[in-house]
DNA sequence: TTCAGAATTTGATCTATATCAAAAGACAAT
DNA sequence: ATTGTCTTTTGATATAGATCAAATTCTGAA
């Protein structure tokens, strides 16, 4: 645990703040303390595309860059002023060298990450906007008031006009 | 690798088989040698919805299940006669105790699946019906002359007599 | 070969959601 | 307060894909 600990720094973002680019390779794990952050990609009409929200007390990483270390077409953002611990790479790797049950860690990440892949697959294939968006509401309570609409109605395959009306009908 | 051998049991199944009933917990990971086979689950209407073809080269397991033991809501068929190398759980526990290094394989089918999950996401956020079928011809030739019509069509979030259309028009 | 049942296609609507455009609200900086 | 920019809402219309129903084609057992 000693060891754990000391492999993490604890640093400030403002919001805003770019944590990855796109292209580059993943070298940070980031645990959220406090704030909010966002993963998205643009697509090829140049649409800027969320894939997920992460808030305190989550783990953010492109998963998928970060464990094979190859280039990512994601980016990270801070939404709001943050505080998050980091791992790096090589660190992580290292430690995983000392105590060989950080591997098993690994595996519940990623299958934590999985978990909610799957589930986001099966309420993008057959259920309608105001299902995904109820869903959202009880999942994420919160989000809307701190996310954009534009960035939410994206995370839910909708535009914002429709996640505007769907939201309006609710009140 | 020799260990790795003989814990895999291979068997012959006939096509329609039920490799995994829904509410079960999973017990076993199955490579795929000949054939072809199907997860699937069913919504709250009753719906069969197909979540993914698998064929010859591919693992098959409902991983969130086999992984965490817990029951899962997903059924696996065989859609063709088969030949798979089956894995039971505890074995591969066995396997992984004395072999630490199985860690590192498990991490990796889980990446893999993650991978796989994270591009369906992506194709039915913000992809039209066409482009979802154009990619899925792409990824998976040939799966439109095994799998019957409707189960491609609740893979791809549409119904069948839009893939009907689209298959037409493409000709 | 024939025939019943299943799978696929075709046609006629309907509907959820997209698109385009403009108006109304927020907010930050002067 | 006043302005300019950004975000959200509202309205009018278009469209992809759903739904329902019927016609056609395929398949496999007798």
């Amino acid at each position: 645990m000693n060891a754990i600990e000391l492999a993490f720094f604890q640093k400030e973002y403002t919001k805003q703040h770019i944590l990855h680019h796109y292209g580059d390779i993943s070298t940070t794990l980031y645990y959220i303390e406090k704030g909010l952050c966002r993963i998205y990609y643009v697509n090829d009409t140049g649409k800027d595309i969320t894939y997920g929200f992460y808030k305190e007390g989550d783990f953010v990483a492109i998963a998928e860059s970060f464990f094979t270390q190859k280039p990512s077409g994601y980016c990270i953002e801070t939404l709001e002023d943050c505080s998050l611990f980091s791992i790096r790479y090589n660190d992580l790797i290292k430690l995983t060298d000392e105590f060989p049950i950080i591997e098993k860690v690994k595996s519940h990440v990623l299958q934590y990450f999985l978990l909610i892949a799957t589930s986001r697959i099966i309420a993008l294939q057959f259920q309608s906007a105001q299902q995904r968006y109820n869903a959202l509401l009880e999942q994420q309570p919160g989000i809307l008031q701190r996310a954009p609409l534009g960035q939410i109605a994206s995370y839910l395959g909708i535009t914002q006009e429709t996640l505007s009306r769907i939201r309006s009908k609710v009140l």
